[in-house]
DNA sequence: TGCCCTACCTAATGTCATTAGACATATTGG
DNA sequence: CCAATATGTCTAATGACATTAGGTAGGGCA
């Protein structure tokens, strides 16, 4: 016994992060976790904070995660085309990871963690970035991304819990979303410009 | 001992309403709804199916609670002016009962649990209405229903959550929210007439 | 008055997180 | 090449919680 394994933080939030897009957020249990690591429980102690220490940095990976993806959609693009991909590349990262996903959704007061807060408003930093890039005077910006933001949060949410339970395509839902989210940033452009 | 307190089903519910709104949804446990209500934990089983019983029970009040917001608001105004009263009845729900509000938004598959699946149906109702007497098109309604829905659900979602870190006003932001959804429906209406 | 059902109870079990403290393996300095 | 240390794991024990089983008091009704 005491066989070393030679886990680190990274492989233990790698599981975890795993385990979470495989059976959801509830599946992430310390003792999921060590199972499927072949360890005990107790053992994930000498990496993670516990139960809460994991969930930080899994939302600190998440977080890290949806940055790099709006990041990379953005590039390649300009303005409201740059939105456009940066919007589809949201949704894409929440489909293909919905449990980490909803683990960088976890309430955070500014004041309380700063580097995890630092984090998330880093991931979304793309959206202000392309709202300006589009024309949208600084006044304005944080309402829109924050508008961009709910309408694309809501969105990925709904679609996951089984929201939308209509036949209609949801695909043609999220794309007349954008739409109409694209048409209003125009339309902020066109009455400043 | 085994004094009859006399609670029904709706005491109970009530209380975990209560006790979601003012500690938080993580802070319901059968333990602490036992000790608000004076009884002990096993007692409870006599008037809800155990943890998953009674958060199924908050998300049916949750979701009439809600509907009954909504269609209040509705009533009084018409087309897109009823729709903006929804959209602020549907913020100030969420900001008054933050933590029956989560409970509404578990997720619930179509054919799970119809009842919970139809009363939640029920609850965006108006916002389907308002649509249609604003005169957006049948084949449209739908999106923009989820659209509306998908926005205003991220907005309160993420002003729960801390997410809107930046010193703007939220209140404005929220407004910029329901003025580019209105502009949206609006537009939709006059492409189509 | 006696019966039963309802709403409560205590006792016991299992799962999970967490802490304390032991121990083996790898690493490093002499 | 060996001793000291650091690291990664373990077992044991505790406590919170959900849950089941089975007992009991007291109000309503024949």
């Amino acid at each position: 016994m005491a066989r070393k394994v030679g886990l680190d933080r990274q492989d233990v939030v790698a599981a975890a992060a795993a385990l979470a897009d495989a059976a959801g957020s509830e599946a992430v249990t310390l003792t999921a976790v060590a199972n499927v690591l072949g360890i005990r429980p107790p053992s994930l102690y000498a990496h993670v904070s516990g139960l809460p220490g994991l969930k930080r940095e899994m939302a600190l990976l998440a977080a890290s995660r949806l940055g790099e993806s709006l990041a990379a959609a953005a590039s390649g693009a300009e303005g409201i085309a740059s939105l456009r991909r940066i919007c589809a590349a949201y949704r894409t990262f929440a489909v293909a990871h919905p449990g980490l996903y909803g683990m960088a959704q976890r309430a955070v007061a500014p004041g309380e963690d700063d580097e995890l807060y630092d984090e998330l408003a880093a991931a979304v930093w793309p959206v202000l970035a392309a709202l300006a890039e589009a024309g949208v005077p600084e006044a304005r910006r944080v309402h829109l991304a924050r508008s961009v933001r709910s309408a694309l949060h809501g969105f990925v949410q709904l679609e996951q819990g089984g929201g939308f339970g209509m036949p209609e395509s949801v695909d043609e839902s999220f794309h007349e979303l954008v739409d109409l989210l694209m048409a209003g940033v125009a339309s902020v452009r066109r009455e400043e410009g």
